[in-house]
RNA sequence: UGAGUAGGUCGGGGGAUCGCGGCUUGGCGGGGUAACCCGUGCAAGGCGAGGAAAGUCCGGACUCCACAGGGUACGGUGCCGGGUAAUUCCCGGGCGAGGUGACUCGCGGAUAGGGCCACAGAAACAGACCGCGUCGCCACUCCCUUCCCUGCACAGCAGGGCUAUGGUCAGGACGACGUAAGGGUGAAAAGGUGGUGUAAGAGACCACCGGCGUGCCGGGUAACCGGUGCGGCCAGGUAACCCCCACCGGGAGCAAGGCCAAGCAGAGGGGAAAGCUAUACGCUGGGGCGCGGCCCGUGCCCUCUUCCUCGAUGUCUGCGAAUGAUGUCGUCACAGUGUGACGUCAUCGGACUCAGAGGGGGAAGCAACCUUCGGGUAGGCUGCUGGAGAGAGCGGGUGACUGCUCUCCUAGAUAGAUGAUCACCGGGCCACUGGGUGAAUGACCCCGGUCAGGAACCCGCAGUGGUCAACAGAAUCCGGCUUACAGACCGACUCAGGCC
RNA sequence: GCCCCCAUCGUCUAGUCUGGUCUAGGACACAGGCCUUUCAAGCCUGGUACAUGGGUUCAAAUCCCGUUGGGGGCA
């Protein structure tokens, strides 16, 4: 599920807590449900239109593949940075799992994790 | 072959797997009698960024608000004609400038008026510093003359002097006038050349050239062009300074606008029709009576929230004198189980008087609504994508463009959808290999060819490997402009060189 | 998305409307020197800017057009 409303993203802002990462920011709150939302933001010091959406579209493919090993309870914020502009998929992925695994919001489990490295 | 000019087209292709956003159909869930509607971690089908989607610079469509008409203000456009829904766009033409040329660039008015033109310069729009002249004055320099001194043997001559006389050719100073040829300054200085002319000069005059204004004739829808006559040198720049002339423009913008949900706090101003209209005080007004001869003044009383008007010696309620009716009782008279009179009490009626209350219509007031300021909401639906639409054919027009017919449907997101991975094909560039054309040179026939040979260069035909692939993302829609952009392709034209 | 506004030394600003005397002024900051035992304060001296590309004009920070960057408003 996606956050969307303005609202939602200033509360994960401001409640939650924050892991930076070259590539990119990371913002979380429980949000007392069963699933997972994400928003993924990009702002103007990131690039013109063409490289913002770049920027989110790595990021949401990347979160894409490692949705089902996220715990669950939990709303995300992803905040692009420019030097994202310069990656490909693969390194935005496994960036996102180390963050995720510092964040304490990857569900330990061996099968996933596997397939999380080898694709 | 080289160098250019203007224009047009394209903006990699088709796949596999996993995903994203709408639409249609079908599942599933809910509502409903039904038609159908709503929802969706579902399935299938089909669709899914651009030539600039960008900048938001013009012009329209559309929506809301305002709106009799005209003028002014403000803003815009600016050679002429045409195209178009419209334009600051496009097309054709005119003039000027640049280029050998293809071609490119520019465009109202500076004698309608105002302002400004720093510094420099005499002067920045009409002027005189130097200069060139004429005249006057001075007598400074020089010259001449007179005078004085010295010498020569003195008629005179020579030299010198002059704060001493006169003259005025020349120079100089000063003043007046003429002049604009020349000088210098500046971004810019008053038509050019030659002559006549003059005190000196000057379009003052003349010839030619250039420019301007104007009349006529001819061509053109027009801008304008050609011819011809006249005037006359008219005399700077700036209008992306004000301005003049002509034409155009109401304002805001899809976060417009409409509906629903949620939520808050009102205040000021204006205020049509219909509807509704309470209390108190004061002022004003109205009515009645009295006094003074009248106008009028004054005193008292009554009346309505306030004012105007209609109607009213009226209506209703209450108190109640005189008086009337009935009844009880008493007295008297007549008279005789009664009648009458008077008195008292009770009940009923009650003119007039007194006290109180009141009608119909209009205006003020309340109020729907509008407006200004303030407060609240940032959720959903709609507007929302079929249109000045695209392609082809046949016509009209020099062209921009346009008429008819046929075919096609081509994104609608809202923290904002196109992504990830994998190879394949195609393109540019580089390297290597191969291939083609083929010089020097050699041989043969013979005054020019044939055969061998294989360098440098060119081509980029084939293969292999590497590398590169731009600018950039719809947000109401459309027509333009501007800006950004790797590269590829198409035909047209010009100039130069070579060959036939 | 739509609509406005702004850009001048390191910073805050004057000048822009009405072009010239602008080699662009001021304050703070910076550098050097004087003063002081030293620091501060004070005094003297110096360096440092018209966002950018064109155009109009004799001349542009100023007028016109484009580009870039920044800021604001609109249910």
């Amino acid at each position: 599920m996606r956050l969307r409303r303005p609202e939602d993203f200033r509360r994960v802002r401001t409640g939650g807590r924050s892991w930076a990462h070259p590539l990119f920011i990371l913002w979380r709150l429980p949000n007392g449900g069963a699933v997972t939302r994400i928003g993924i933001a990009a702002s103007r010091r990131v690039g013109n239109a063409v490289e913002r959406n770049r920027a989110r579209r790595l990021l949401r493919e990347a979160m894409r593949h490692l949705y089902h090993q996220v715990t669950v309870g939990w709303d995300i914020v992803l905040v692009a940075r420019s030097t994202l502009l310069k990656t490909d998929e693969r390194e935005v992925e496994v960036a996102l799992s180390t963050v995720l695994e510092r964040a304490g919001l990857l569900t330990v489990n061996d099968a996933s994790s596997c397939q999380a490295s080898g694709v």
